[in-house]
DNA sequence: CGTGTAAGGAATTCTGACACG
DNA sequence: CGTGTAAGGAATTCTGACACG
């Protein structure tokens, strides 16, 4: 759909693009901070927006915060993502009752 | 800049989302239709605007049109793209002068 | 823990050419 | 003209491991 999210950029244009070597970013992977999908061959397919995520760990790690560290606030703010939707729809179906009893 | 105009995609991937041959695509380059960069090995990078413009081609060779008319076409296209920019410089100039002198 | 590196292999891409039509 | 293909080589990527700290 969205080309930001588009799994089409191999390892070594992220690489250019982030700063960060291959080693880096395979870790990061490893420690399922990223998650590129995979050619027929294997090769790693990364999306503008993976890129974008890179660039924030990399600053994380910089700060001398910790891969495990920063998957947990990764949860923390997905939690808090899906709380704000879940409320957001419910407010949804009180407004659209609302209206459907004039 | 944009996402959609940056050059991180490599010719397999291109081939996927077109559903072109690797020969097709080096083909419409040889006869300058699309303009990949070039890593510093060597290898095709394109743009997600690349690919609209291939599956644009696609589509146009698909109705027995030329390489070199589909290459025509564009010229044309560009030079009035470029003639109705000009009015719009025009038009802005007279617009400030105007503005200037109450 | 996070990262560099050498190792060997596999996937990917490149060019120039021959073929068909 | 537009495209397929086999050929040989080069660039890119992959994994698992050892090293350092």
């Amino acid at each position: 759909m969205n080309y930001k999210k588009k799994k089409v950029i191999t390892i070594g244009v992220v690489c250019e693009l982030t700063g960060l070597s291959e080693r880096q970013v395979r870790y990061y992977e490893e420690r399922q901070l990223v998650f590129p999908e995979r050619s027929k061959g294997g090769t790693r397919k990364y999306s503008f927006l993976d890129i974008e995520r890179l660039m924030e760990i990399a600053e994380k790690m910089a700060d001398g915060m910790q891969t495990f560290e920063i998957k947990r606030m990764d949860k923390q703010r997905n939690a808090t993502l899906r709380e704000k939707m879940l409320k957001g729809q419910i407010n949804a179906q009180f407004g659209q009752r609302a209206t459907k009893r004039p």
